[in-house]
DNA sequence: TATGAATGAGTATTCATTCAT
DNA sequence: GATGAATGAATACTCATTCAT
């Protein structure tokens, strides 16, 4: 990949995560990568085929991520990945995050079904540790995940480390 | 309020938390609410204007939702009554609850400090109960309050009744 | 004349000399003059109905003025008033004249011949004053006449007095 | 500069001079620069920035013009030129010097200093010429400059010819 | 007489996209 | 691969004007 056409992914990916899809044009993004704008859509054919591409780009991130706890054979250690999990995300990575949970208000990048596998990976682990309802449980902690995420996000991270604490304390984890 | 202007009201509050605020051109809603685009801004001075319209008729809905809880002197029905709260959303609410989370990711207007009383009364109710840590519990409930809520604005209810039940179960309320 | 007609009347005047004529909206006007937007049309018809009001309630002051010229029998009074009138004419109605200089730039408002008696009686004048080209002195004049009114009316009153008496003393008036 | 770029400022500068600036809308100036209305923003960033461009394009001629006087050594040249100025425009350049004229009438726009040095020019020819009051003279000529140029411009120039013929007997030069 | 709601055409400006070079 | 000129449709917003009350 050259290096222009990175330049682009890493502008857009930035600029869609703080301002918005809409509100980001793509002569922002050109000046932004210091390319000319005809060059965005040489690659990537138009606006959505970029955010498409920075997704795509992503993706690998993403199951890289959830493949540490999906491995993991230890009930106890999978609980307490998840809770950590959030936590371990780069600041890098911010921008990639915040931008997957704002699409996630669009219906048509609601892909709601990628955190399935870790859903089910949870079951199994409160069904190990014998809690009585274990997808009721792993629906539980994923809300919790899912929370704490968007707290993140969004820079609110004040006493989170405390609250992580807290967390595997409830879980004896 | 003249009819007119309600109808503009209604038609963005609907396009805003559907398609994004950005993504709604005020011709759009010009269309939807069968009036002149002139007359979004002769009511409303501008876009955004009409977008503070919005969220202000709604602060009053607002504030009458979460007083049920802060009434409260019981503190199980203090927690009981937070863990229905999203549930108890009418339906014909859901579109300004929406752009209301919607809008979280905008700096603007991320007024997270709406929540405090809320998080305060929770952790009131914790301590009364004895909790070990009242106010990482507060934090705790508030977060899957969030969740839950997100979840029902979405459309994914499935099975939160049962979900609702395992809460209110979780917590002997 | 109603109070509030006359209002507009004023507030028109003020806004077309110093923002112009398609620079001054109707609803500046109505705002200015403390009156809705639709009174202006009930009394005017429309803007430029407005503006020809404006112009023709003018009239009378301005040829006022020129007849105490006009009505001069001395050919050397008829030369010091010309030389006097700009400096005669009082602030309030800079606002009048200036309108009046702008609109010279357009087409349709460039009623030039106004001033022709003037320029007759100027004529006039010179003749009996055995100048060599009495019509060539009067042009002369009214173009001396014409840069001064410009000059007061755009605030550039320095030494103005200064040069009111030297122009007398060139005339020997 | 390309083609386009400069009928857009060809187009912008007929229609300004002749229309007004504020009568002028931009769709206009692309239709008869025979050019999409965006390539107007693109080139000149907005309306003001065209009437800009225009502006600087024309300085140079200015300066010129001016400089043909200011150069000159004999003190009665330099009230020949002076007064043979106006006549020598070409009827090529009256629409950037109407709009000029029309844009004094601006405050934001009124840049009455740049004829300063040619005022210092005939202060000075008229002290060489021994001329009681050199600086007024020459306040004197330049009223009359303007006069002339103003008519000139507005298309009266009927007898023009005689009447510089007759000033520059005034003068003797 | 006077208001204020309402409109449709118009305004400057932005946008995603195309294309010749 | 990369640019920059160019576009047409859209955008938020303004305007003069109408009309029911």
């Amino acid at each position: 990949m050259t290096n222009k056409k990175e330049n682009i992914l890493k502008s857009a990916l930035e600029l869609f995560a703080n301002e918005g899809f809409n509100a980001t044009s793509t002569n922002k993004i050109a000046q932004h990568a210091a390319v000319s704008e005809g060059l965005i859509f040489r690659h990537f054919k138009n606006k959505n085929g970029l955010l498409t591409a920075i997704l795509e780009s992503g993706e690998e991130k993403a199951s890289r991520l959830f493949a540490t706890i999906l491995n993991q054979t230890d009930s106890k250690e999978v609980i307490r990945k998840t809770i950590e999990l959030p936590f371990c995300i780069h600041k890098s990575e911010y921008d990639y995050w915040r931008l997957q949970f704002k699409l996630k208000w669009e219906k048509e990048y609601n892909n709601s079904k990628k955190i399935m596998p870790l859903v089910e990976k949870l079951t199994w682990a409160f069904s190990m540790l014998k809690y009585e309802k274990p997808n009721l449980e792993a629906q539980h902690l994923i809300y919790i995940f899912e929370s704490i995420s968007i707290e993140l996000l969004k820079g609110n991270l004040d006493n989170q480390n405390i609250y992580k604490e807290f967390l595997k304390y409830k879980y004896t984890v």
